[in-house]
DNA sequence: TGACTTAGTGTCTTTGTGTCACTATTATAA
DNA sequence: TTATAATAGTGACACAAAGACACTAAGTCA
């Protein structure tokens, strides 16, 4: 037989039953900006295990409709919000013989960003509900299901560092905003306040945004609109933003 | 019935195999340094699929003998090569329909560094060759199994981006070092000159490793001997280390 | 009209890096 | 013994980007 032959013969008789596997699923840790607050999505699990807790959203990968790991987190999404991700990155995976009481399992969190416009949250079968929680909330006062607190904790210090040195936060704000709309967004997810010049200067070096031409106008002196490029929600600086040093 | 005694029940009912999950393994990219270039360790697989081909080391949990995943990747670490590790990193989980012939698969992919002295390469059951090549030979010229020559890029990556702003490659030398043993490792990684002064600057004003009082003699001015501090093999520098400006 | 608020700027200081010529200390070979 | 090459290590100025902070600009609201 020939080294293809054969194996075509080996996957024939492969049955992926046979070897002990563990359950892997994905998770996601979703942000966004609600009353000048950084919150995240939560569900309340209706099916077992660890039913009745407030946990990440998550699942399995459909075997059959998934194509990628991507597609399973989109998927599990737009089955919560009804919308389009703005940014999702993959933050960590976790895996061992206890964090689940089914047996060894692994799971990929994810982090996602989104605009909270328009946005309905949608229960089903697996959530009786689904909320959105300041994410100092949820560290001080919540018991999540499994790792989750971790994998949260982990995923806010991610958002946090990207923060520092990219254009992240433009993701959590509609196609036009004013930069000091956007210096607030920056402020509230790093929990320190930014000097208003370094951070014009830092922006507008990039040449990531440019002037629309039109006004935010309402209380004082209007301010100009800006919007982002298409290339460069997650552009890199070459230094870190910091915070005050006194 | 309690929650308690209701999830009891269902864990008692609960069949893995019940639901259609994907294959998952680990896979490793371990960088050393060996006559002055960076190498990589690769296997000849011994058995199907991709039988005969060249793979990063890797393979499936151990579910009864692996606690986390991080034990399955220092048991794989050490069954190929019998040392510790120096430097551990997960650099991301690819899955997808199509990775593996096999079917849905999933695989966690780490990254190490480890110092290249008194190693002998182990070959198993599961690879019939082991062998340390070097990273640009790998890249030009072979065709690794499965999608590990994306695994392989993506890892390189990782490794060149943290090698601009944290001190990794301290895990690459010995206990005890001069600071240009230390800045030729940094450059092969990076893949260009670094000038020495800035160089210098930069890893003093950190504080991160001790002078022995020990001088390395040999060819020439003879070189003052560094050792690391216990807690700076990754320590994160506020800016990044450029090349030549022209 | 004047106080208040938010938008946006001018400019000096501070920090860390790039540049590059210079000194220092050894091996090696004439 | 001395010159030369090679590597180790430093001094000093230039430059880039951020921090600090006082200042001006343009609106709202009483």
């Amino acid at each position: 037989m020939s080294i293809t032959e054969t194996q075509s013969h080996f996957l024939e008789n492969y049955d992926i039953h046979e070897f002990d596997i563990p359950l892997t699923s994905v998770d996601m840790t979703i942000f966004t900006i609600e009353d000048d607050l950084l919150k995240v999505l939560l569900v309340k699990r209706a099916q077992f295990p660890a039913k009745g807790e407030w946990a990440l959203p998550g699942g399995f990968i459909n075997l059959k409709s998934d194509g990628t790991l991507n597609d399973t987190v989109s998927r599990k999404l737009k089955e919560k919000t009804g919308v389009e991700i703005s940014h999702l990155e993959q933050v960590a995976t976790y895996g061992s013989a206890v964090r689940d009481p089914r047996g060894w399992s692994v799971t990929i969190a994810y982090m996602a960003l989104i605009l909270n416009e328009n946005i309905t949250l949608i229960s089903d079968e697996s959530s009786e509900e689904v909320v959105w929680l300041p994410i100092g909330d949820i560290q001080d006062n919540y018991q999540l299901a499994f790792d989750h607190n971790v994998i949260l904790a982990d995923s806010y210090q991610r958002l946090k560092n990207k923060v520092q040195y990219t254009s992240l936060p433009i993701n959590l704000l509609p196609q036009t905003f004013t930069l000091s709309e956007l210096q607030k967004t920056f402020e509230l997810i790093l929990g320190y306040n930014i000097e208003k010049k370094s951070f014009r200067r830092r922006l507008l070096a990039a040449e990531i945004i440019v002037e629309t031409g039109e006004m935010r106008v309402g209380s004082n002196r209007p301010a100009k609109l800006y919007c982002a490029k298409a290339s460069s929600k997650e552009h890199f600086f070459q230094r870190s933003i910091e915070g005050p040093r006194n």
